[in-house]
DNA sequence: TTCTTTGTTCCGGA
DNA sequence: GTCCGGAACAAAGA
């Protein structure tokens, strides 16, 4: 499940193997992804050179001349790099597990470096859009989003004006991208255990203390994922590696049933659902 | 067979 | 008109 930091680390190993890089053929094996593939749609960019490749929220952007590619994980997308002529991958941007089966290999862009850049999702639920636009700006996914988390536009006095007169609970608040852009239930869940906040609170029962709590939680969590290579994601690029770690980090997600982390806690990990969304909480220390 | 998982969108109710 | 939360949707694995 990438959320920002899993993004962010996507990025920064796709810079490292493709950027520059010219796609000199690419090859579909399935189109259904959460939208239709064009291929006639996506030749277009066979021939032309990575330019930049950035990032927004959970989207990746490849940039091309006339051309931009905007992508977005899903629930389970991953890119892999296998080497031209390895039958095995020799290499993985990004993933939760080793568990890759080549079945769910969508997307090949075979790259004039030597290098096929693929795109596997086992859930299907990750796209690929191409424009022919110059700006991110003019892309109708990225307008609606709201300020990145560790930008300074993100801040206590964005925060408090924002939730005047808001009725919502903080942990959809959190969750809502036209607030905050890049968090999903993950990293709401953990920001709201370490700020000792239930997340049923409604909006209008944050104070402004909790509300420098809450950014400096977002931003603090958030970078230290970055650093640790994604949570706890940080073997990507070695193909020995041992089984992502994924959930070693966490301190109530995915806990139910476990006595809280906080030394001199002893209050049990709560599971309820908040819109169809799995929430975990400390039934004592988030009041 | 049913349940779970995600971000986004849609819809009914307040 | 606006806001809010629940449900639906996509697919696959347990």
């Amino acid at each position: 499940m990438p959320e920002l930091p899993e993004v962010e680390i996507v990025k920064r190993s796709l810079l490292k193997t493709v950027n520059k890089a010219k796609i000199i053929d690419i090859k579909i094996n399935n189109k259904n992804l959460r939208y239709k593939l064009s291929y006639k749609l996506l030749t277009q960019i066979i021939n032309k050179k990575i330019l930049k490749i950035s990032r927004r929220s959970k989207y990746l952007i490849f940039h091309f001349q006339h051309f931009l590619l905007l992508i977005h994980l899903g629930m389970t997308g991953k890119f892999l790099i296998t080497r031209k002529r390895d039958k095995l991958i020799i290499k993985t941007s990004f993933y939760y597990d080793l568990n890759i089966l080549p079945k769910h290999n969508h997307i090949h862009f075979t790259l004039n470096n030597g290098l096929i850049l693929i795109y596997n999702d086992v859930r299907r639920f990750g796209f690929f859009k191409l424009y022919k636009i110059k700006e991110i700006e003019e892309i109708s996914f990225l307008k609606k989003l709201g300020p990145e988390p560790l930008s300074h536009n993100f801040n206590e006095n964005y925060f408090h004006k924002f939730i005047k007169n808001k009725k919502k609970n903080i942990k959809n608040l959190l969750m809502d991208q036209s607030f905050v852009s890049g968090l999903g239930n993950i990293y709401v869940n953990e920001v709201l255990f370490i700020s000792k906040i239930h997340p049923l609170r409604s909006c209008k029962k944050i104070n402004i203390n909790e509300i420098k709590k809450l950014v400096f939680n977002i931003k603090k969590i958030l970078k230290t994922s970055i650093s640790k290579g994604g949570s706890s994601i940080k073997d990507f690029g070695n193909i020995e590696g041992q089984k992502g770690q994924f959930q070693q980090h966490f301190h109530v997600y995915g806990k139910e049933n476990t006595i809280c982390s906080r030394i001199s806690c002893a209050g049990k990990i709560k599971k309820i659902s908040i819109s169809s969304r799995s929430s975990f909480y400390c039934t004592i220390c988030q009041a």
